[in-house]
DNA sequence: CACGCCATAAATCAC
DNA sequence: GAGTGATTTATGGCG
């Protein structure tokens, strides 16, 4: 019976903490310029997982959530599409 | 560095394009659709008992016989695809749990007894 | 050929 | 209550 309580209160759901803005941002940025085919290879997998310093399945989870998320409201997600192009075209125009 | 070639100038201006991968692609048969417009794929949710026999069978043995496999879907009320398939998953998770979850995990072995943790039951 | 592994889809959970 | 990361059913490809 206490068994069933602390896996419950362990389960990794239960304890779910948002990903830093920063994060957020490198994924965002990654999925949108690579809009046509997001779905990044297992190195770019791990070199995103390092760069926003989580796990390469955190990651995998994200594009999963991101993909399908995108595709079940592709207006709403125009904004949010239009915000990183330009933010791209930006670094692009400086060099990045 | 392994900056994308991917150099496409495209038409930026909100471009209402499909990519193929934003199709639906799982839309086959199970759909049930309630007097709303919506039509989703219908996904099982297994009983607790079902889960937990499955899971009791899976500590006896990671893989099923079919024999085994017959016995667990008539027990259970399910396919011999469904308890099949259940395996697969159960081993890719087992996979994923018992991997190297590397050196940065803060697993709980020794919770801070400082805070009043007030566990009651 | 049936079956396992794997990446993924899609729905759903839990916070 | 919507958002979001994680988990649970289910598919298809390839070996």
């Amino acid at each position: 019976a206490v068994m069933i309580l602390r896996s419950r209160f362990l389960d990794a759901r239960r304890k779910r903490r948002n990903f830093s803005k920063t994060a957020t941002e490198v994924l965002n940025e990654y999925f949108y310029s690579h809009l046509s085919n997001p779905y990044p290879s297992e190195e770019a997998k791990e070199e995103l997982a390092r760069k926003c310093g989580i796990s390469v399945s955190q990651v995998s989870n994200w594009f999963g959530n991101k993909r399908i998320r995108y595709k079940k409201n592709i207006g709403k997600a125009q904004e949010e599409a239009n915000l990183y192009a330009s933010k791209l075209a930006n670094q692009a125009a400086q060099g990045v | 560095s392994i900056s994308s070639s991917s150099s496409s100038i495209s038409k930026q201006q909100t471009p209402p394009v499909i990519y193929p991968w934003m199709r639906k692609v799982h839309i086959n048969n199970p759909v049930i659709n309630y007097t709303n417009g919506e039509t989703k794929r219908a996904r099982t949710a297994y009983t607790r008992h079902q889960v937990l026999e499955l899971e009791k069978e899976f500590h006896f043995s990671k893989y099923l016989t079919r024999r085994r496999r017959i016995e667990i879907a008539h027990g259970l009320v399910l396919t011999e695809r469904q308890i099949k398939i259940w395996f697969q998953n159960r081993r890719m998770k087992w996979k994923k749990d018992h991997k190297l979850p590397n050196t940065k995990s803060k697993l709980p072995d020794q919770l801070p007894a400082a805070s009043t943790s007030s566990d009651s039951s």
